[in-house]
DNA sequence: TTGAAAGCGCTAACAC
DNA sequence: GTGTTAGCGCTTTCAA
């Protein structure tokens, strides 16, 4: 049976509340018997309970905010899936939790959210930022005024943000430089196709670039397109790179447009022959991966990316206490047709 | 602000026991008002909070216990690892949770420790069984107390347990088969080191040459041998594979004695030159998989093998609802030394 | 067939 | 500095 504060309390000859506050470290208190209650809740194993403490909370109505640009995009979709897995989740403890949605990208109505969100006294926020310093200007006010950030999917430096959750994506595109080099039999030349500039596509593109050029020698990495995240110019890009390399092995893609792509290897008759990796494709498990044309997914379910973030807070709003990186990342997957 | 029973009993007017009894179909209730509280309490968007349901429950003092045979070995070790895990999430919840362990195997001792759980009125058991009619029985006796056995790792089947928790071996089978036949360049010989004639080896036997006879017509499957688990046989295995087939490209080890099988490639030269793929490598982070001796390892981390079945268990008592299948697969991981 | 009341472990407001 | 008390949402026992 678990040690409870009222038995502390016992042991110690003080009450429940002296005991909390002792624990918690919190409001005044005598260092000695504070002293005393910590080595004894060590001693007798305590550990608190999880409801009881929710419960408490319940009062406080905690509430999440979230918002989401680019609400119309597949991706997003899948993203907000796993908000709406979440939701149901915190909503078992009595927490709310809120979603605005922006079709496209509008940093003015992200950052009147924000505000309407501080108003309304939330919690904390998550949110997809962009580069922008109106918008760091409003996450420095809200997390003065107490209100918890948590960036995902991108980030944004120098602010006080919780965390960043999302993917570590130098690992990411080491362990697409990995697989496509194994599958391609460690020779031969190949691509990548990006998407943007972002800090995102970089960071795969250098982790990339990295692992070809320092364990598979005989790899020739011919290029890295960028697509602006565009179909039509995937498409284009694809093309203009099969001209160019006919001897093509393999290709890594990490963009929009994996579809467009795909077609205009089947238009050569080229799937199959030239290996494929693609970078977390919306609906992998889709038609593409069973048949073979596309080889490997390096992915972290966006569920996952959508999940992770609402629950950092969650369990930061109802512990107390920071996540132990500033970076939580999510785990990064290789699938396969056999494992999808 | 969520909807309270309190809410609900207000609406129908009538009292929070009523409402709760209409709801968990439980004790004599009136008809209409059960059939009026329902849709109200749909209407209302109803979500019963969690934690006033554990605290509530914490009376019950609900116990859960747990046998681990060859509690010696590393990979039970591994399991061991992630029951605490799931024991330290339980414990918040004023849940407690009691580990048996047995050094080898000893069929006598599980039953007469599922009887003394029995006795102390444990809410469920977690177990790895074997086939055996005693522990059968043992199951049946448990379940008709309307005590809980989950198996996991291994199954055991015509008994009443409530499910299974772990591998989909077949799965596992044909994941290491995909990724071993991509490697070794689709074509050339390849052999598979096997453990015992177990179930969940067979399963993965099955699952590997079902994809290399179906999806890679050059690659010549030249053998499944088993090594019983043992490791000295697993290095002469081994060797005698080496010395029969010189053009050997690839391995498929699921056995214990991966370490040995890793020395004789060593030692003949063999290393990264011979493809390897390894099933749940215990401490697969490991150098092998780092150097690039151990190319790809199919796993899913031993953590959540022991971890799942008791969260498993633990969300049936608290939930007051079974796992919506019978099996219950953790997810099977394609771990290269770039995503470990 | 229903309601009232106690209590699970914890927090917080208030009194001393 | 410390104790008392009310209450979070739910389950359960007992009484009506």
């Amino acid at each position: 049976m678990p040690v409870t504060l009222q038995q502390i309390a016992n042991a110690a000859g003080v009450s429940r509340a002296t005991v909390d506050r002792a624990l918690k470290n919190r409001g005044r208190i005598n260092p000695e018997v504070a002293e005393k209650i910590k080595r004894l809740a060590e001693e007798m194993g305590y550990v608190p309970n999880i409801s009881g403490r929710a419960l408490a909370f319940a009062k406080r109505n905690i509430q999440i905010g979230v918002i989401l640009q680019f609400a119309e995009t597949a991706f997003v979709q899948d993203i907000a899936r796993g908000i709406e897995q979440a939701k149901a989740q915190v909503e078992q403890f009595g927490c709310s939790l809120t979603v605005m949605r922006i079709y496209g990208t509008d940093i003015k109505r992200v950052i009147s959210y924000m505000e309407e969100m501080r108003i309304n006294h939330v919690s904390a926020i998550a949110l997809i930022p962009i580069d922008d310093d109106d918008l760091r200007q409003e996450i420095h006010k809200c997390s003065s005024e107490g209100i918890k950030i948590v960036t995902f999917n991108s980030d944004i430096d120098n602010t006080e943000r919780l965390c960043f959750v999302g993917q570590d994506a130098i690992k990411s595109g080491r362990t697409a430089a990995g697989i496509l080099g194994d599958i391609v039999g460690r020779e031969g030349r190949v691509a990548m196709i990006s998407g943007t500039n972002s800090a995102i596509h970089k960071k795969r593109e250098i982790g990339f670039s990295e692992i070809i050029h320092k364990y598979y020698k005989k790899i020739e990495l011919v290029g890295i397109s960028h697509t602006g995240n565009r179909e039509s110019v995937a498409a284009n890009q694809a093309e203009e790179l099969l001209i160019r390399y006919p001897d093509l092995k393999g290709i890594y893609i990490s963009t929009e447009g994996t579809e467009e792509i795909i077609k205009v290897l089947e238009e050569r008759r080229l799937n199959r022959k030239i290996k494929v990796v693609v970078q977390d494709m919306t609906g992998w498990k889709s038609k593409s991966l069973i048949d073979g044309t596309i080889d490997y997914v390096i992915a972290d379910d966006a569920n996952i990316q959508g999940y992770e973030p609402i629950m950092t807070l969650f369990n930061y709003l109802y512990h107390d206490k920071a996540p132990e990186q500033e970076f939580v990342y999510t785990e990064i997957r290789i699938v396969s047709r056999y494992n999808v």
